[in-house]
DNA sequence: GTCAGGTTACGACATCGGTCGTAGAATGGG
DNA sequence: CCCATTCTACGACCGATGTCGTAACCTGAC
C-alpha cells in the first residue's frame, strides 16, 4: 500500500517551539536539544535557523562571538494558524468523515488527549452560548 | 505578521478526492472540475493525475484515445492517514494548546461541524468503553 | 490514406525545506 | 599579537510539488 506522502520533520517549527519555551537561545543550544537529537550536524540546525531570520520569525542579538535568538511570533498565534491550516486541509473535501478521522487520529496519538478534546469541545461551545 | 507557511493547494489530493466521487473520470473532466477553476493550463492537471500514477495511487484504463482513471486507494485509509499526519504534527510539541487551537480551527472553517466533532468525540470513547 | 484536433509523454524551471560542506569572521587564551 | 576554537555566511544538492511548453501520438472524419 502506497503510504499517502510523509510530510518534512518540521525542523523550522521545532525550532519555534524551542524559542518559546526557552526565551532566547543560541545556535547551539538549538542544535544541543534539537539537531543533534535527530543526528544533524550543526550547519543544518544553523540554516534552518537563519531561514527562519529571513522570514522574519525570530529575531537575533549578538552576544559575545554568537548571536543569541527570540521568537517574535505569539505560540498562540502560530498555533491558531497551524491547526487552520491543517483543518481546513483535512476538511476541504469530506467534512463529515474527515472529522472522525480527525478524532480517530488524535486518540491514536494519545489517548488522554480524548478527554482533552472533549473538555476543549465542551469549553468552545460554553464560549459560544455565552457570547 | 509574517504568515506562517502556507501549504500547498494539494491539488494531488484534490484529484484524488474527485475521483472517489466520480469512481472514474478522465484527463479532461478532472480538468474541467478542478485545475480550470484555478486557471491551470490542461497539462499541468494532466502532469498532477500522471505523477499520481507513478506512484501507484491511481490507475489506469485507455477508453477511445484517452486514458479513464480510477483510485487504486481507499478513501478511509487515505482519509485516516492524512488525519493522523496532520494531528501528529500538530499535537507534537504542545498538546494541550494544541487540541484548544484545533477545536477553534474546527468551529471557524465550520461552526456546525463542532456539533459533528462533539458527536464524534462521544462516539468514539463510546467505543473504547465498550472495547 | 491523410489530416486536424484532442491526448499523452516528458523535459524544464521555480520554490520550499532539509541537509551538508567550505570558507570567512569573531573571540578569547597565551 | 597570533592562533586555535567557535560561529556565521552562504552556496549547493536533493526530493517533492506546482506549473508550463513542446513534441509525439492516436483517432475519427473525410
Amino acid at each position: 500500500m502506497a503510504t499517502f506522502r510523509l510530510p518534512a520533520d518540521d525542523l523550522e517549527y521545532a525550532v519555534l517551539a524551542e524559542l518559546w519555551q526557552l526565551g532566547t537561545a543560541s545556535v547551539r543550544e538549538l542544535h544541543d536539544r534539537l539537531g543533534a537529537r535527530q543526528g544533524l550536524v550543526y550547519t543544518t540546525t544553523a540554516k534552518v535557523i537563519d531561514r527562519l531570520r529571513e522570514k522574519g520569525l525570530i529575531q537575533r542579538q549578538r552576544k559575545g562571538n554568537a548571536f543569541v535568538y527570540r521568537s517574535r511570533v505569539a505560540r498562540e498565534e502560530v498555533e491558531r494558524a497551524r491547526a487552520r491550516n491543517a483543518v481546513t486541509r483535512l476538511l476541504g473535501t469530506t467534512p463529515r468523515a474527515a472529522v472522525a478521522a480527525l478524532v480517530e487520529a488524535v486518540d491514536d496519538v494519545d489517548p488522554a488527549l480524548l478527554e482533552e478534546l472533549e473538555r476543549a469541545v465542551l469549553a468552545r461551545r460554553r464560549a459560544k452560548d455565552g457570547a
